[in-house]
DNA sequence: TATTGTTATACTCTATAACTATA
DNA sequence: TATAGTTATAGAGTATAACAATA
């Protein structure tokens, strides 16, 4: 144990000064990034649910506003978009087709490629999946400035950034 | 389609003013919390192993922390601070256990409840896991002032309440 | 009957590796 | 050989429901 008490001292604490006691006495940061995106998650399905909008996985209703923003994506193009693999993209396309919201069309002229195609009832729902997400948004943002949100999602990403370093 | 659009308005959204359009045009605030927990999970792993640490599923590592702030709680009550289900706690609990940082002890007075308690290795390795996830979180807010922090994590407890609520 | 904990099971999200079909 | 996409598989995190032991 002197061993592990050494190694972590040598390799991996010494270029970090204490953290200061508010920051890390309570509640880990993990902790609340999970309970927050839970939350969320469970809030935009069962709202989607309330409305009547198809049951989607949250991870298709994702792929469907990237599709919405930009129609026509290859598959590898929107996995890049939604930061997620290739395999991984595969059912939440297979999910969407089978709601009748998308459909895959293979390229003729690289017949490698696919790309994936709103439907027409793909496009009406679309919007209506994102007013469903912006309210869940609004219900998080209740008594929280404009402000303070933007400022949140700015240490957000710096903090996204750190992480993924090297 | 109709009938949806129409739901939608009449159940959904009539309490809801459009949210600002920089909130919502980029980036679902989601998308940004499971990239961050994600990274600090992996990160934590990793840094786990690099320091010799007991490999652990990030979870058990959660519960050797609560257990060091308390130990000999019920598993009922463990679970509760971790915010999961009984169940769910059980593999995790078996994970401790597995690695010698924890044991089981049934209650003699109530022996439907079993309390967990650390080992002497658990003892000595909580701390070094507790240090190894200040260090992520070290790395996390590099570039990133204190009272940035404290902010975001006044937001975040206000979004945890509001979309918990009701 | 109610509570504590476990088991069995399943769902979601994700990845890696092996595969098919193209290029 | 390299790329696009799929399939097979697995692992982590979570939950629900049924259960055994105990109160």
């Amino acid at each position: 144990m002197d061993n592990l008490e050494h190694e972590l001292n040598t390799h991996c604490l010494s270029n970090w000064p204490a953290p200061p006691h508010s920051l890390i006495a309570t509640d880990p940061l993990y902790r609340q990034f999970r309970s927050v995106q839970a939350a969320f998650r469970r809030r935009a399905q069962s709202a989607m649910t309330d409305c009547g909008c198809p049951q989607l996985l949250h991870g298709s209703a994702n792929v469907l506003l990237q599709l919405e923003e930009q129609d026509r994506l290859t598959l590898t193009e929107l996995a890049r978009r939604c930061e997620i693999d290739n395999s991984s993209l595969t059912a939440l396309v297979d999910d969407l087709q089978r709601a009748g919201l998308a459909v895959r069309e293979r390229d003729p002229s690289d017949r490698r490629q696919v790309h994936l195609l709103l439907t027409d009832q793909g496009r009406t729902v679309a919007p209506l999946v994102r007013r469903v997400w912006q309210q869940v948004q609004q219900i998080a943002f209740q008594n929280v400035s404009i402000e303070d949100i933007e400022q949140m999602r700015l240490v957000l990403q710096s903090i996204e950034t750190n992480l993924n370093a090297r």
